[in-house]
RNA sequence: GGAUCGGUAGUUCAGUUGGUUAGAAUGCUGCCCUGUCACGGCAGAGGUCGCGGGUUCGAGUCCCGUCCGGUCCGCCA
């Protein structure tokens, strides 16, 4: 027996117990005659007292930090009391100890605030993993990881596994390829998600499916991507919409209780693509905070229900004579409640941000509304007092606001507007972080115009239902775009998805559809997206002769559940919820992976490398 | 594919307009210390300033290239 109990369980009513524990040495305290160790696991620290008659035992067996120790002693009351660790009120007198193992000097220290940068962590991430944070998140992961399961097994769901190695299909992210020794020549891939087999489990009857899967995609990372990443896979047969979005609100806020101790009361908010992009300028906002942007200008075939707005807008028809927003094709605002009193240093250092080039503006007007109802705005040149005035009312600013106004072309202005949004709701501190807002984004476009082959793309993935009133335009219009500077006035451009994505602080946690499950609506699509019937016969033939056998309606969601962690843990970054996380340049520091393999392997494979 | 920030002691960092022997904290080693828990005190060891080239009387510092790491844009059905 190596422990009779952990490190962090002995308490004052222990006292007077004899006791083994073992784990890591965390400090070694040495007072002359006595000595104090703390000894740690994962389960707390408890500090062992070695005496004077341990002494020369200690000089002939010195401990250092993360060595392995296992200690037999007597549990009694301090004389001195810790209350900031559970174990504070005792110690362990010990009577006899053994070095189980020595460890070298770790690299950097084991604490909770620890020396150690990112890099030497991930090097030595056995080491980091000891680390109470690190411990934490794990332990967060594994919570939400149990909680999800518990609910969705209450719900009658069923855990299948579907199959790692698969079919290469590179329609939307690359691929992973996995070469096959016995079909030389031939790859499998490995899946981006068990999109096709959850849809054939459905076929099969099993209306209830789960999975906590991992899925790979090879592209490019960032601090809340990986390239191999775990989803929560669920899909159901006999439903629509509104079934699946009950079903996993009700997930969630489960999750909420059971991880985090919230009760998330009332619906989650439901809003549309279009009001999104509209208010927000992006799918998926943060709605902790108001602060909604105001459309002075833009396309009409972008939102074409609010064609009234922009006759009604002080720019949105004819010159004002400021050339930045005569020449823009789309002109948005949005107010910053009391931050008139920004200083020129503040708007300078703005503009400077909105001119980077990841937002890519070139340049930021502003209004501010000052406190005696005067209008003062960076382009007082071009604007009298009274158009200032119709402006700001537009706006909805009132006394104190600033009016940030950003112009240029539609896409890259209503993404700029969205950054702006959040930078300013950080500086202003309104994303508060133990605030959850979660939110439905509903009826997204099926498909999106691919500017490289001139060529619908689905927005989501091909198996996407259209709404119901939307498949007549599908059958009944060709997919080619013959004008591709008009894209927005075909048909097409209109249809909108059975899709929805959950939302949660501005961050997508989950997203899924009703999926297509008639053979000759799926043919539609996959032509729709410039496949051939050969092409799509070949690549997914299984499913479309799967449609002919019995298909329920079904549909389903994933949820991103590293991201989940991370949000619910507090954190921007998703590989601290990942016990063996890549780096950026999607490497494993401490495996030092990938790597080149043997030529022999090469050979077994029948692959000649080809380096440029 | 692109932008940007960083790389100096085991570690985290400082290092001025280019100028004598490159510093601090922490860790490490040794000695002292019977109530610490971020213990304390004294002493000590520890550096190819990522790598290569260039400018210069002289480079940690300036220039070019390269490698490594962070963040972002593109990309991520």
């Amino acid at each position: 027996m190596y422990r009779s109990h952990t490190c962090g369980e002995l308490r004052i009513n222990n006292a007077g117990n004899t006791v083994t524990l073992a784990g890591w040495v965390q400090t070694v305290r040495k007072f002359g005659a006595i000595t104090f160790v703390d000894l740690r696991d994962r389960y707390g620290i408890t500090q062992l007292l070695f005496g004077e008659e341990l002494n020369q035992q200690l000089v002939e067996n010195p401990l250092g930090r993360e060595f392995v120790l296992q200690a037999t002693g007597n549990v009694q009351e301090r004389s001195n009391k810790n209350l900031n660790i559970p174990t504070g009120e005792i110690e362990i007198v010990v009577t006899s100890f053994k070095i189980l193992n020595k460890s070298a000097v770790p690299p950097f220290t084991i604490q909770d605030d620890t020396d150690g940068g990112d890099d030497l962590r991930m090097r030595f991430r056995y080491l980091d993993l000891r680390r109470n944070a690190v411990r934490k998140n794990l332990e967060l992961r594994y919570a939400v990881n149990r909680s999800a399961r518990n609910y969705l097994h209450q719900q009658g769901f069923m855990d299948i596994e579907t199959p790692f190695l698969i079919k290469s299909t590179p329609e939307g992210a690359r691929d992973f390829v996995v070469p096959s020794r016995m079909n030389p020549g031939q790859f499998y891939a490995l899946p981006q998600s068990p999109q096709t087999f959850k849809q054939l489990l459905m076929v099969s009857g099993y209306d209830r499916y789960y999975q906590v899967v991992k899925c790979f995609r090879d592209e490019d990372l960032r601090a809340d991507r990986q390239p191999e990443f775990t989803q929560i896979d669920c899909e159901m047969a006999f439903v629509e919409q509104e079934d699946i979005l009950n079903m996993f609100e009700g997930m969630i806020k489960h999750i909420f209780k059971e991880v985090k101790g919230i009760d998330y009361t009332g619906a989650v908010e439901r809003m549309s693509w279009d009001d999104a992009m509209w208010n927000y300028g992006i799918d998926k906002p943060d709605t902790r905070f108001e602060m909604k942007i105001t459309n002075l200008k833009f396309p009409v075939t972008t939102f074409p229900a609010y064609k009234e707005q922009l006759k009604s807008s002080p720019l949105g028809m004819g010159a004002t004579g400021f050339g930045v927003f005569d020449n823009a094709e789309t002109v948005v605002a949005i107010s910053i409640p009391n931050a008139s009193d920004y200083s020129r240093k503040q708007t300078d250092e703005l503009t400077e941000w909105v001119k980077r080039p990841q937002i890519g503006m070139g340049g930021l007007a502003f209004v501010k509304v000052n406190s005696d109802g005067t209008y003062k705005s960076s382009f007082d040149k071009f604007f009298n007092p009274e158009q200032l005035k119709t402006l700001g009312e537009f706006c909805k600013a009132k006394t104190g606001d600033l009016i940030f106004i950003l112009a240029g072309a539609e896409e890259r202005t209503r993404k700029a507007i969205s950054e702006l949004r959040l930078e300013m709701a950080e500086r202003m501190s309104l994303r508060k972080a133990g605030e959850f807002k979660l939110l439905w984004v509903l009826d997204f476009p099926l498909f999106e115009y691919g500017e490289e082959e001139n060529r619908w793309n689905a927005r989501h993935h091909p198996f996407t239902s259209p709404k119901p009133a939307h498949i007549e335009i599908m059958i009944n219009n060709d997919p080619a775009i013959e004008d591709p500077k008009k894209y927005l006035e075909h048909p097409y451009a209109n249809i909108k998805a059975n899709a929805y994505d959950m939302v949660l602080n501005g961050n997508e946690i989950g997203g899924g559809s009703i999926r297509i499950f008639q053979r000759e609506l799926q043919e539609k699509m996959f032509a729709a997206l410039g496949m051939s019937k050969e092409e799509a016969l070949h690549k997914f033939g299984f499913l479309l002769g799967a449609f002919e056998y019995g298909a329920p309606p079904h549909g389903g969601i994933a949820f991103g559940f590293d991201r989940l962690c991370a949000i619910l843990g507090g954190s921007e970054s998703i590989r601290d919820f990942i016990a063996f996380p890549k780096n950026n340049a999607g490497r494993d520091v401490m495996l030092d992976a990938p790597s080149t393999i043997d030529q022999k392997q090469l050979n077994e494979l029948q692959i000649k490398l080809n380096l440029k």
